[in-house]
RNA sequence: CGGGCCGUGGCGCAGCCUGGCUAGCGCGCUUGCUUGGGGUGCAAGAGGUCCCGAGUUCAAAUCUCGGCGGCCCGACCA
């Protein structure tokens, strides 16, 4: 195509809306314009870019036996509320109603519009295994949409679905939709994690994430070097770093002692001289309406995903100052386990083995030193901490190290949760009635190309892998004006145009720096420069993420593109 | 939803505190000349509901109140 028929916005300036990398560059290089928050106009080159990742999914979709569908965007309230997901949504799903007043929503994923055709058609055993996907728009009315397209309210997301008899079936279709996804994220270039993945409140499934490592990213991931073991911080596990110093051995009783004005872990370390890994820090909770008291070692934090799943209730809060003192007695800062009873009392795996411990005396500045789990108090002993940097690894030990990452796709082993509460059933071949287990699994189309530019840009633009960017190659003629330039930029235009090659020609009257810029700033990832070597015959070859530049004849360059594409 | 910042030609900003001529600057855009290997130089132009509404005032981009919109932090994010 030609450049100067094509509408290529770019900027010289980033514009002050955008912060991170890829939202920046995204504005500045005429891929996108923003029509609202979190809502973009995806212009000429962000829709190449994006029609290419959306391919190289679709074949690997077809490969492993998907068969692609297109759903509606609008969705009648009814199937949400089978499902029950009409009411757990809350905020996050766009609503609407209809001439008739009738409820109407915009789909945010697809669980439920898919189960009410496999509902609706699928009879036998021998339909199953199903594998149906689609690379549609989902509307999720985020409460903050940021960082360009890493966290908008419309975006494009492949979902695929898949339908098996048993859970045997479901391992196989979640085998290949893993593998199929690391082919996907690799041929578009990325460097990425897998991770296991929080399995949310629908049960104890498998669940698995893809990561590409970014500080825009919003999702924590630890992971062991060694031994390759990665995990979402959500979820992840660890051995504790041992305590900071030795408990006092013996069989010690409880011994109140007066910590005036003194609240946090950290006071009552500065004020005992003891490490805060010598203290139970006491957190109480409000889950499902009731209390529930939290022991972890002062220097952990609560996991509050392990803690939503344990309580069975993700929507928990901390306690009000008020309640506590209701519960407890006393204030916040003076709270620990002993002598507790009207509450289930939950304590992080860390507290097993230790003991005499220093712990809040239920007494206002009062603490309490020799507290021991098991002896001056009972608890149900659960993995409640969040991994800290440099914990050990729990498969070989080795320190575990926090990376900041933004999630691009992630599989699900769903179980029945639609399937049964939407009344999916199929006849096995004995004849019974059975519920099919169902998986899903997403990839974020615009992310891919969003995590792309956080990985690959620099001070100039971005740097694109070739599958994804929006041309292959940029032909760019020093000065158009000069006919022999002009002449051999065509040439080399139309010979990469017969090798199949994705080419622009700059024939804009532009001066070189200008074209030189524009074109880094795109991110086409080779350029092929016409200028004073021409009288000798030769043309260059320029490497966007290098900047190498080697010369090349004329009649040559076009065949080392697709030598160096390959 | 809580906290902070912001809204002035397409983009980046100044002016606002201390109200007052035709609202400025840089970039971009148009035309002409010039230049031609990393955002040339010169000249002449076009382009504005100063986010919206109400109020104060002889007078509002500027002060007051209300609203809308955008960005960032937090909460939230099957």
């Amino acid at each position: 195509m030609l450049w100067s028929k094509l509408f290529i916005p770019t900027l010289r300036e980033n514009p002050a809306e955008a912060e991170v990398a890829s939202h920046q560059l995204l504005l500045r290089a005429g891929y996108i314009r923003q029509l609202a928050a979190g809502i973009y106009n995806y212009l000429f080159l962000a829709q190449r870019s994006l029609l290419k990742i959306q391919n190289i999914v679709r074949q690997e979709m077809d490969a492993i036996g998907g068969q692609e569908m297109l759903l509606p965007g609008l969705n009648p309230a009814e199937v949400w509320q089978e499902s029950g997901r009409w009411d757990v949504m809350g905020d996050n799903l766009f609503r609407l109603k209809d001439r008739f007043g009738r409820d109407l929503c915009l789909g945010m994923t697809h669980e439920e519009v898919m189960t009410v055709i496999a509902r609706g058609e699928l009879r036998s055993y021998k339909q199953l295994p199903q594998i149906w996907y689609q690379i549609q728009t989902k509307f999720r009315d985020e409460p903050r949409p940021k960082s360009g397209l890493l966290r908008v309210r419309q975006f494009i997301m492949k979902d695929s679905y898949t339908f098996d008899m048993d859970q045997a079936g479901l391992d196989v279709a979640y085998d290949k939709h893993y593998k199929a996804y690391c082919r996907i994220f690799e041929r578009c270039g990325l460097e990425y994690t897998v991770v296991e993945a929080h399995s949310g409140a629908m049960g104890g499934s498998q669940s698995h994430e893809f990561m590409v490592e970014s500080d825009a990213g919003e999702d924590f991931i630890a992971i062991c070097k060694d031994c390759g073991y990665s995990a979402n911080l959500e979820k992840a596990v660890s051995v504790p770093s041992p305590p900071g110093a030795k408990d006092p051995e013996g069989d010690l009783a409880p011994e109140e002692f007066h910590t005036p004005g003194r609240k946090t872990i950290a006071d009552i370390s500065a004020f005992t001289g003891l490490p805060e890994t010598s203290q139970m820090k006491s957190l109480v909770l409000v889950a499902d309406g009731k209390p529930v008291l939290v022991l972890l070692r002062g220097d952990h934090q609560l996991s509050e995903t392990k803690f939503g799943s344990i309580s069975g209730d993700p929507e928990f809060r901390q306690a009000r100052p008020d309640e506590i003192v209701e519960w407890f007695g006393a204030e916040a800062g003076s709270l620990g386990p002993v002598g507790v009873k009207n509450m289930p009392v939950y304590a992080d795996q860390a507290l097993v083995g230790r003991c005499n411990m220093i712990a809040g005396a239920n007494k206002s500045d009062y603490h309490l030193r020799h507290v021991t789990l098991g002896k001056d108090f009972q608890a149900e002993i659960r993995e409640l901490r969040q991994v800290n940097e440099g914990d050990a690894c729990t498969n070989c030990g080795k320190p575990l190290v926090i990376r900041k990452t933004v999630e691009i796709g992630h599989i699900f082993k769903l179980g029945y949760k639609y399937s049964e509460s939407m009344g999916l059933r199929v006849l096995a071949a004995d004849g019974k009635e059975v519920t099919p287990i169902m998986g899903s699994y997403g990839i974020g189309i615009e992310r891919i190309l969003a995590a792309a530019i956080e990985l690959y840009h620099d001070k100039d633009g971005m740097i694109l892998p070739a599958a994804i960017a929006p041309f292959q190659v940029v032909v760019t003629p020093a000065n158009f004006n000069d006919a022999a330039q002009a002449e051999a930029a065509r040439t080399i235009y139309e010979g990469c145009r017969k090798l199949g090659l994705d080419v622009l020609l700059d024939d804009r009257d532009e001066r070189p720096g200008v074209k030189f810029k524009d074109a880094d700033l795109i991110g086409i990832p080779f350029r092929i420069v016409i200028g004073k070597k021409l009288a000798g015959g030769s043309v260059e070859l320029v490497d966007r993420k290098t900047r190498q530049s080697t010369d090349v004849p004329v009649a040559d360059v076009a065949r080392a593109v697709a030598e160096r594409l390959n």
